[in-house]
RNA sequence: GCGGUUGUAGUCUAGUCUGGUUAGGACUUGGGCCUUCCAAGCCUACGACCCGGGUUCAAAUCCCGGCAGCCGCACCA
């Protein structure tokens, strides 16, 4: 048993306080759903325009938003219908739930991943496999898929499910976004949005959730080419890198710079170690400690068999242990050639060469006067047919004095050395088409949203508060009377008033005596609190006080409001004020 | 999904075994008094037996089912 007392502190302030509450209450509830209530949904919205000011803005890639309800086909292409899922097997005696293919393997030492549900069944009947606890009879093979599934129009014709990822929305309308890019790589695209996933036995509060949301970037880059321009900028960042190899020894991860890990061969790519110092450099601003953050790469059987490189990026808890919070993988071209074949559309890039290239190229070219007698209506297809040849195959044909034999769609035609001229033709081959590989740093949006509750939560002798970094608290500022008469709230109402005026979002609070206030205050993590007291009546001035070290600095009112804005964007930091 | 266990105001809890008055307390919260800087004090108010069914004259209490939490197992592309 693990000792969560941060946790068991940190969800209580959110319930009392109105960050985060489970579902349905009245109802009950239902398990795996969670609200954000009037704080926590202002603090998933800051951390989330947080994340677009590093995505979108930083990185310039644009956001796009599709919808959460897709269509069958589009999942059968991503592999969600039919791999998205897990063989089960259930024991008819002590009715205990298995992996099926995890049994079999046990028993027959085989490697059954991928197999179908039915042919599960009979090597379990054929091996006479029985249950792995109390050797009892296991039923038949069925599939368990994490998907919602849903019906599309009326009459439920159209099976529908909702996203298990916002990552597909991206995929499928990538030759519109190809487009939008002006063709050319690299070019990256984020969504943010919910996605749905049907846990069996969802049991760890917000950590695993069957509606969540996921803030993703799939960055398109050229497979030949996984330098990434800005790798300067971040090539003296400290990862603290936990790789395969040392998982498999029993080692420590490793603090090793970015250049050092794409040097060494670590990180597969400047890209993919980009976007790990990039996701570090976001939790740190978010105000979650570097000690408490490793980046985990996939051990090679963890890994989608797609995938070549794949880091998650985990956060120490005290009471799950680290959990995975955002995953960066190269998915290669798996995902864009799967749509293509299963769309028929071209999602491929065409890549331009630096110099085009001249090859020498033989072609068959055809003897018109000949050709029209000999073939007649047919003479316009086989000339086309022979264009699309590789005129040496022809010639050899020739060569060894045989006739060449074209396919047509409905007949074959002959063609001999008499009908036909070769030539020696320079060509000028100016780039290729590729499909782009895809990068993805995929972030779950409420497990950071866990992990910044918990590391701010501090607590000293006297206060348990939260220390939430100044730039996402829910609440800016805290208005305070000293003492409720002599005027004193009323002054308070009116800068609250002019604060929110500025854009801040501020509060008041009057009730109770002062302490009490700056305590209620401190719990929900608002940095900075101004009080008004009686010398305000006398010159116009107000203290603000911070909430990490509860120090105080007086300044006029029509400062004030500035000063605020500067303290809360990072413009100005409050020791500054003191001098 | 299986087994065990628990469910009383926002929170913690008494009462449940042994059915019986108006479900008691503390903290929190709202209002008021007091209060010249860090949850003080006084007055006052609001607020609960998880849901559904059964047994009974009578159910927070006993029984059954559901839901949720916790623990263990399983699961987590």
């Amino acid at each position: 048993m693990r000792n969560c007392m941060s946790d068991t502190k940190v969800m209580n302030i959110a319930k009392k306080r109105g960050f985060l509450w489970s579902s349905f209450e009245i109802y009950s509830g239902s398990a795996g759903f969670f609200d954000y209530g009037p704080l926590g949904a202002t603090l998933k919205n800051n951390i989330i325009s947080k994340w677009r000011k590093y995505y979108v803005v930083g990185e310039g890639f644009y956001e796009i938003e599709s919808p959460t309800i897709m269509p069958e086909e589009a999942l059968k292409a991503s592999g969600h219908v039919d791999h998205f899922t897990d063989p089960m097997t259930e024991c008819k005696d002590c009715l205990e739930v298995f992996r099926a293919d995890h049994v079999i393997e046990d028993v027959i030492d085989d490697d059954v991943e991928g197999l179908e549900n039915q042919k599960l069944t009979e090597i379990i009947s054929e091996n006479q496999i029985g249950c792995p606890k109390c050797g009892g009879h296991l039923t038949h093979v069925w599939s368990y898929n994490l998907m919602f599934q849903t019906m599309i129009g009326a009459k439920g014709k159209a099976t529908g499910y909702m996203r298990p990822e916002t990552a597909q929305g991206i995929f499928i309308p990538f030759k519109r976004l190809l487009r939008f890019f002006r063709g050319k790589l690299p070019f990256g695209v984020v969504q943010i949005g919910k996605a749905y996933r049907n846990e069996i036995s969802p049991r760890q509060g917000i950590i695993r959730l069957r509606e969540f949301t996921q803030a993703e970037a799939e960055i398109f880059v050229d497979p030949v080419d996984k330098d990434h321009p800005k790798f300067a900028t971040v090539a003296n960042d400290e990862l603290n890198l936990l790789s395969s190899d040392a998982q498999l020894n029993k080692e420590d991860p490793k603090m090793v710079t970015a250049k050092n890990a794409v040097e060494t061969g670590l990180v597969s790519s400047e890209v993919l170690a980009y976007q790990l110092c990039i996701a570090g450099r976001f939790l740190a601003d978010l105000g979650i400690p570097i000690e408490v953050i490793r980046f985990r790469q996939h051990l090679p059987t963890e890994m989608a068999h797609y995938a070549i490189d794949c880091w998650d990026v985990e956060v120490l808890t005290d009471r799950f242990g680290w959990i995975e919070i955002i995953g960066i993988a190269d998915r290669t071209d798996f995902d864009l050639k799967s749509h293509a074949k299963y769309s028929n559309e071209d999602l491929s890039v065409f890549i331009e060469y630096d110099e085009p290239k001249k090859i020498n190229k033989l072609v068959v070219k055809p003897d018109m006067k000949k050709f029209g007698p000999l073939f007649k209506a047919d003479a316009p297809k086989v000339i086309k047919a022979l264009e699309d040849l590789d005129a040496s195959k022809v010639q050899k044909a020739f060569d060894n004095d045989e006739t060449y034999n074209i396919e047509l769609e409905d007949k074959t035609v002959e063609i001999s050395s008499d009908v036909v001229s070769f030539n020696e033709q320079e060509e000028m081959i100016r780039g290729e088409k590729v499909v782009p590989h895809v990068i993805e740093p995929s972030f779950g949006i409420d497990r950071i949203i866990y992990s910044v509750l918990l590391h701010s939560y501090t607590e000293d002798d006297e206060r348990e508060f939260l220390k939430l970094e100044k730039q996402i608290a829910p609440i800016g500022v805290n208005v305070f009377p000293l003492v409720n008469k002599d005027k004193l709230a009323e002054r308070a109402h009116e800068i609250r008033e002019e604060l929110r005026n500025q854009g801040i979002i501020a509060e008041y609070d009057g009730s109770g005596t002062i302490g009490r206030r700056y305590a209620r205050s401190d719990e929900i993590g608002v940095p900075f609190a101004v009080t008004v007291d009686h010398e305000t009546l006398e010159n116009n001035t107000v203290t603000i006080r911070n909430r990490d070290n509860l120090e105080q600095v007086r300044i006029p009112i029509q400062e004030v409001y500035n000063v605020l804005l500067d303290l809360l964007t990072g413009k100005m930091e409050f020791e500054s004020l003191q001098q």
